[in-house]
DNA sequence: GCGACAG
DNA sequence: ATCTTGTCGC
């Protein structure tokens, strides 16, 4: 009844466009957070046409251990519609962050923070919906150019629109693909780029994400009885 | 009008 | 996102 999201199935592509345009200028850019001991990772998984399946891990940023998880089903209420991910996500979001017995100093998101055609990527629009600090962590381009990646891990290259800095490609491994850094909500582009690199360790994605995959993805009950292991149940 | 287009 | 096994390469 206080859902701010629960209205959002009926707005058409205009409205919402309306809505994130408005919702844009609230996104704080600057750092504005506390100590992070703790590190989050979101991710979205859809068990089917209908059924959208969120996951989110808690992670001591020290030694990237896992502390917490939570994991909601909600229908899905939009389709997904290339700028427009936030409203098809945004919902089954807020309730598993809802289930969490631990909220964490910073959420890391799968796709884009202001590096969006409105400066309002899902981690941006989720940042805001919650006031947690957020990261975009997309392993693909929305908008904006860039140069090439030098194949270093830890290299990165500005991401621009117009003569707006809007993130950063960052290259998290040697030989691999990039992945598209953006500040999501009160977070500055080179502490989102301190904070993925703080999560990653051997592989492409930071472990955050790769947590989140793992329990929101179709094969996910393999990541859950580890997880259960080392968070308990709940 | 013609492409591009997170997950 | 999702459908899906093996396979090429560092």
């Amino acid at each position: 009844m206080t859902n701010p999201t629960e209205n959002w199935s009926k707005l058409s592509p205009r409205q919402a466009i309306e809505l994130q345009t408005q919702m844009a200028s609230q996104v704080i850019q600057q750092d504005d957070l506390p100590e992070v001991r703790t590190v989050a990772g979101v991710d979205v998984g859809f068990e089917n046409r209908d059924t959208a399946r969120a996951a989110i891990v808690v992670l001591r940023l020290e030694d990237l251990e896992p502390l917490d998880y939570a994991i909601a089903r909600l229908p899905v209420a939009m389709p997904y519609i290339p700028g427009l991910l936030s409203f098809r996500e945004c919902p089954v979001i807020l309730e598993a962050l809802d289930k969490l017995r631990m909220q964490p100093d910073l959420l890391l998101c799968d796709g884009q923070g202001i590096a969006h055609p409105r400066r309002l990527g899902v981690a941006s629009h989720t940042g805001i919906l919650t006031g947690l600090p957020t990261i975009g962590v997309g392993k693909s381009r929305l908008t904006g150019q860039h140069g090439p990646v030098p194949d270093k891990k830890g290299a990165w290259v500005p991401l621009t629109d117009k003569d707006e800095v809007i993130g950063a490609v960052l290259r998290t491994r040697v030989g691999v693909k990039p992945l598209y850094i953006s500040p999501g909500h009160r977070v500055s582009l080179p502490t989102a780029i301190h904070y993925v690199m703080a999560c990653v360790t051997r592989y492409r994605l930071p472990e955050t994400t790769r947590w989140a995959d793992g329990v929101a993805s179709a094969r996910g009950q393999r990541w859950l009885e580890r997880l259960r292991d080392l968070t308990g149940p709940a």
